[in-house]
DNA sequence: TTTAGGG
DNA sequence: CCCTAAA
């Protein structure tokens, strides 16, 4: 199943919907999450209450991570409760149809959200920082592993054959598909599928199992195993499992329509360009999509204060300048900014970091995983995010002050001015985004029970239409809503993700968000799309085993080298992170290995013997190459 | 799409 | 593993 959900971090508090998605427009369909620009950070901080020195440490603390699976359990953030209840959002969200979250706040609601049903509560919620989650269930694959097992011949039952009971890595895999996530072998537990244990065994065509599918990889569309459920043929599906593949793992750069489009052309690399947009995006200042103030919500927030009277002051003034989009720059922001002056010229300032998202992470867990190993995943998606560490950047009246070695007087930063119009932002310090925990696959056939219930809701109680969007906020919504669809698509969206989207899109679209809200969104755009988009993720490193090293060398020593598509198919056919290249890159490896001295090898040691074989086989398919050669070259001179 | 190689 | 020129 592929849930893809997003998940709500809400670091302490208040939630900004980011949700700007607005700005990107995506022209072209592209897939991926990715594009949806998630490593935006964003970061709402509040610089509150006067001076509190010292206590500006404080923040960050109660990171509450709600996912969106259905599992989860709200927990209530620990923040304040604003009475959202007066909001827009209560009415909308009524007419939505889930009535939990009437009230309350918004904030809370972002944890219910997260907590998600598959509803699309999570969606509802100004759309803003989601991370997608996919649920995935491990074992379907191994339908059609299984059967394009049976389509070996021979050779592979010699290999399975000498192969079985023997080696540890395949068959451990055959054992437990669903569980390894991803990349992060992590401490998830999950327990395996019941219905869809993965039995291969009888035919372990041993290379042929593929972790990605079963367990993680994941860079699979959701098409691919579908298909290949239903259709044992091997050879049809190679073409697409490619091109999904080459799809999901480089993707170009989407064309970047709106604000950006500056950038959307730019040769540079991912990392590059995204740093480049960030500054561009400095410099821009205000942003052009985030003309929406809703300011009533936000003065209806400050009306519970549960962190110590800051939230009153914080909500009126900095959210206000939030909207204005003086914030507009920095992947995070984080704003307010009351300090007061304590003595002639010192200040005090408290920083209250009301909510931190980060948005569109991406983490593949099985349905049957647990709670709390889902809350580990996205804690450690998360880690990894902060992993490179924050840069601050300071903002005064909406302004991004760079030089470190103005004094605050000289940046203009005084007691006298409004202390409202400091701000701080906070911004990812790593280059790269995080590692994807996991990679997309998902058994269409375990969607419909997810994806169910949330639909059926959404259908029971018709869905506001987008247009009422524009009301709340116009741009932004609607942006966000199109390229959610576009980007985190491909071809072949599976009933249930696409269903979801357009849930995605009406929650979005729907929900009333904070006017803040709204306003981040159009400042997180930007990062959103430059970053993740661009940056492509490399594949995880999966080092060969010693059994697949054994299956290649088998296949080679009967195909030979030059071959390596055959080579794929006959030994790694549903190995489907194994790519020819992939055979190919090792193959030449497995030759330098082996001319190398034992101490000089690195990783899992390659049995000598096999070694011996990759020796001979390259040398003696060395040879034919070369008679082949010198063969078709005399032939070329007689024929002259 | 595959191969073949360099990075 | 990635990237790409060639085929």
């Amino acid at each position: 199943m592929v849930l893809e959900k997003r998940l709500d971090y809400v670091f302490n508090g208040y939630q900004v919907p980011k949700g700007s998605r607005s700005a990107r427009g995506k022209s072209v369909a592209r897939r991926k999450a990715e594009d949806n620009g998630m490593f935006a950070f964003e970061l709402l901080a509040t610089v509150a209450g006067k001076l509190l020195s010292g206590e500006g440490n404080d923040t960050l603390t109660n990171i509450e991570v709600g996912n969106s699976q259905r599992v989860i359990e709200e927990k209530p953030l620990k923040t304040e409760h604003c009475e959202w209840g007066r909001c827009d959002e209560g009415a909308i969200v009524s007419n939505v149809g889930s009535p939990r979250r009437s009230q309350k706040c918004a904030r809370k609601n972002y944890i219910a959200t997260s907590s998600g049903e598959v509803s699309c509560a999570p969606f509802k919620n100004s759309c803003v920082d989601k991370t997608k989650i996919r649920g995935k269930v491990g074992g379907f694959c191994n339908h059609s592993d299984s059967m394009l097992g049976n389509s070996n011949e021979g050779h592979s039952h010699s290999y399975s054959g000498s192969h079985d009971g023997k080696s540890g890595d395949l068959m451990e895999e055959d054992v437990k598909p669903s569980p390894k996530l991803g990349c992060s072998d992590s401490s998830v537990e999950v327990p395996p599928h019941p219905v869809f244990t993965p039995k291969r065994s009888s035919f372990p065509n041993y290379l042929g199992r593929d972790d990605d599918e079963n367990s993680s990889g994941c860079t699979q569309p959701s098409k691919v195993n579908v298909k290949k459920a239903y259709r044992p043929q091997r050879i049809g599906d190679r073409r697409i499992r490619r091109l999904l593949a080459s799809k999901h793992w480089k993707a170009p750069p989407p064309p970047i329509t709106s604000t950006e489009g500056e950038l959307s052309n730019s040769g540079m690399k991912p990392v590059y360009r995204w740093k480049k947009m960030c500054y561009t995006r400095q410099r821009a200042g205000h942003q052009p999509c985030a003309p929406f103030k809703k300011r009533k919500l936000v003065g209806t927030c400050s009306t519970s204060t549960s962190e110590g009277g800051m939230s009153s002051e914080y909500v009126s003034s900095p959210a206000e300048k939030i909207i204005k989009g003086e914030a507009s720059d920095s992947i995070a922001s984080i704003h307010g900014g009351q300090k007061s002056s304590t003595n002639s010229g010192d200040f005090r300032v408290k920083l209250n970091i009301k909510s931190f998202r980060v948005p569109e992470l991406f983490i593949e867990i099985p349905e049957n995983a647990t709670v709390g190993s889902l809350k580990r995943m996205v804690m450690e998606a998360v880690t990894t995010i902060l992993g490179g560490g924050l840069r601050v950047g300071v903002l005064l009246q909406g302004k991004n002050i760079r030089d470190d070695n103005k004094t605050l007087l000289q940046a203009g930063i005084s007691h006298n001015d409004k202390i409202d119009s400091l701000g701080f932002t906070l911004e990812p310090n790593t280059t790269h985004p995080p590692p994807p925990l996991e990679s997309s696959e998902q058994p269409a056939l375990l969607l419909p029970c997810n994806a169910s219930k949330p639909l059926s809701r959404l259908s029971a109680s018709p869905v506001p239409d987008p247009v009422e969007v524009p009301a709340v906020s116009p741009d932004p919504p609607l942006a966000i809503t199109g390229n959610f669809i576009e980007s985190d698509h491909d071809s072949a969206p599976s009933p249930l993700e696409a269903s979801l989207d357009k849930i995605s899109l009406n929650s979005l679209a729907l929900v009333p968000v904070p006017e803040i809200n709204v306003e981040a969104l159009a400042v997180v755009p930007f990062h959103q799309k430059s970053r993740r988009s661009e940056l492509v993720q490399r594949r995880i490193r999966r080092p060969f085993s010693v059994s697949e090293v054994k299956a290649l060398v088998q296949a080679v020593e009967k195909i030979g080298t030059g071959r390596w598509r055959d080579v794929k198919l006959r030994a790694f056919d549903n190995a489907k992170h194994r790519t020819y290249v992939d055979l190919k890159d090792k193959w030449k490896t497995l030759v330098h290995t082996a001319k190398i001295s034992p101490q000089q090898r690195r990783g899992e040691p390659v049995p000598q013997d096999l070694l011996d074989r990759v020796l001979s086989a390259h040398a003696y398919w060395s040879q034919q190459q070369s008679r082949l050669q010198v063969k078709q070259q005399s032939e070329a001179c007689l024929l002259h």
